[in-house]
DNA sequence: TGTCAAGTGTAACTTTTGATACCATTTTTA
DNA sequence: TAAAAATGGTATCAAAAGTTACACTTGACA
């Protein structure tokens, strides 16, 4: 167990937190498209992200509607807010890839919270790190016309592979940013035109800043 | 300044939190307009609102963008999740009407928050009610056309006040839905022929649900 | 009392986005 | 390996929203 942990436990210091962790948690790990939060479920477990990537939505209709990524070292807001007051999920989470989680019981979430510094600054900062992300999103829905929104959201997915490649669908890229395939076609065959990047299935090379 | 907090204190049941918020806190009253939160300026203290109403939004350009009002016994996420990390306000607030607010000195919010059950919570609570605020709003951009997102947001203020007027302006509607006032008074007539609503200079009698 | 700012109504036009339809490829799976 | 599903390109049309422009009303206040 300990070696998965090894990156996150620098949060926790506290050696008691840790023997809690130790004690009450185990590792958990999901494969590719395997869900790991269902919509309508009462939240037990608080799932940590120590490899791998979750992706974390809602379904409207038949149109998503992206709320995060759970990156290593992070954890599910919208887990962490139903457990807090023992609701459903409103939403959905999903392993993007073969993904490694921690798995708190949610009952020990708010125990810890008040017991360990380091826990609850993990808590507040998920709490202020979702709500800055949404902000930002909220802001470019609102203001943004879809071409920067799928420019910008390229430029942010690329900026994190070492060859500037982002391997999505089309039609993914429109469950992201909440409109369809067809418009995302469109837009990223004009962006090819001018040369900002270039198409290959299920692959988006961003060529420039 | 007992009086004044009777409502809220009922939140806060702790007799040794009580007495701190006594010694440390003060009331403070803010007349229409008058700016409660700058935007750029460090958080210093928290207002806990216990009497009329703040707007919280952020400045776009010329556009702005509303992100809650904040209503008695509520606080202001942004000023909490600011104070927290001792970070600028990247939002403004602003009295809607007169606004008596205890200010809670932001340093003391983390150090309550660890000692208090009901701080704790009141934090908490605050942090998610707000995230699922915005999420509502989020997806009210993303889906639904302004005519919906209109009526919405008009039968939300109607349904506080008995005669269902809402007392503002189209410019102000069109601020808090992130569009122009020409849009706006455009819909507004659509619903007004339609019977849904009577329209009178800054005011707007809405009919039925 | 006259001026000015804020608020409102509305027309005409453009841009952006969405919807539908159809086809061609590639990949997955029965 | 044949069928089905996923992926992507593109054309056409419609709807929604933004833009600009101008006129009229109301109320505040110099």
């Amino acid at each position: 167990m300990k070696n998965e942990l090894k990156d996150l436990l620098k949060f926790f210091p506290e050696p008691e937190l840790r023997e809690q962790i130790n004690e009450n948690c185990e590792i958990r790990t999901f494969v590719k498209n395997e869900v790991v939060v269902r919509e309508g479920e009462y939240i037990k477990v608080l799932p940590i992200v120590t490899s791998g990537r979750l992706r974390v939505f809602q379904t409207k209709e038949l149109r998503q509607l992206l709320l995060y990524y759970v990156e290593p070292n992070q954890t599910c807001m919208m887990s962490l807010s139903a457990g807090f007051f023992n609701l459903k999920s409103v939403s959905q989470a999903i392993a993007m890839e073969t993904t490694k989680t921690l798995i708190v019981p949610t009952r020990l979430v708010s125990i810890w919270q008040r017991k360990y510094k380091s826990w609850n600054e993990f808590v507040i900062q998920t709490f202020k790190l979702r709500y800055d992300e949404l902000l930002v999103n909220y802001e470019s829905v609102a203001f943004e016309h879809i071409d920067k929104r799928l420019l910008d959201y390229l430029q942010e997915q690329a900026s994190s592979h070492p060859q500037r490649y982002v391997v999505i669908s089309h039609q993914q890229l429109a469950n992201d940013l909440g409109t369809t395939r067809v418009v995302i076609s469109r837009v990223l065959k004009r962006f090819e035109s001018s040369g900002q990047i270039n198409l290959g299935r299920g692959l988006i090379k961003v060529l420039k800043y």
